[in-house]
DNA sequence: TTGTTCGTACGAAAAGTTTCCTACCTTTGG
DNA sequence: CCAAAGGTAGGAAACTTTTCGTACGAACAA
């Protein structure tokens, strides 16, 4: 199932640093993003856990959590949700949009364009 | 504002035929991507009117709705929240992402690198 | 003229998301 | 032991988004 925006905040958290607490997480965020209350968290993170986007070890009376998924594998699917939707499908025209408006290093622009070419081998 | 899933379906659909009435915009959306009523499609018109997302004219009787903002413009902000949100504001990593795992022909590449290398000059 | 069709407006309910209060249990320090 | 600190669980409220029933006016065809 698709995660909302609050529950992919706390996706991107897990992911950055491993299985953790909710204590952990609500700390994360509150540094990073946006004030928000303890019990909301642990509320987002039960939800997630029934709707089976995380799982969690309750071995110990602090319940470790962890994504399910791999991050790429989210991503991808999301990324690839966003070109279906916006872009008809085609990653070119998101590509060529990503970047005519946008000025990009000349160093970036290199490092895509090696990239590209171990791709065609 | 942030158009919503549902909003962002009707600007579709307004970006690529023009203009259009309610009756048109709904029949695209029950022919192309799910089926919802009449009366469903108007209020959510009406909302996006509210909020701005959209004008209307008035002067027939079949009111003819067009987005405010153009497709680039609006699909800009949308990319750029997105590549924040996921990808830490790197397009690189977006890039790769995008051709690591899905493959890709061999035209699309190219037409890729020609657009890039276009970039540099 | 008159009824059927097609349009808008509006309210309300349903569904989804987010937030937080409160109860209650466990652990820990004094 | 006892209080304080820190944990989970669950329900309720607030908001946002989505859906649709219904009322009512305009246009049109018979």
């Amino acid at each position: 199932m698709e995660p909302t925006k609050s529950e992919l905040e706390i996706l991107q958290i897990l992911w950055q640093h491993g299985p953790s607490t909710v204590r952990f997480v609500n700390d994360k965020l509150n540094e990073e993003k946006r004030s928000v209350q303890y019990s909301s968290t642990l509320k987002l993170m039960q939800i997630m856990t029934e709707k089976g986007i995380v799982t969690r070890d309750e071995t110990s009376m602090k319940h470790v959590y962890q994504p399910i998924e791999a991050e790429d594998k989210t991503k991808n699917k999301l990324l690839e949700r966003f070109v279906d939707s916006m872009y008809n499908g085609s990653a070119t025209s998101l590509v060529m949009q990503l970047f005519g408006n946008k000025s990009t290093s000349r160093e970036e622009l290199d490092e895509i364009k090696d990239f590209l070419k171990k791709l065609d081998q």
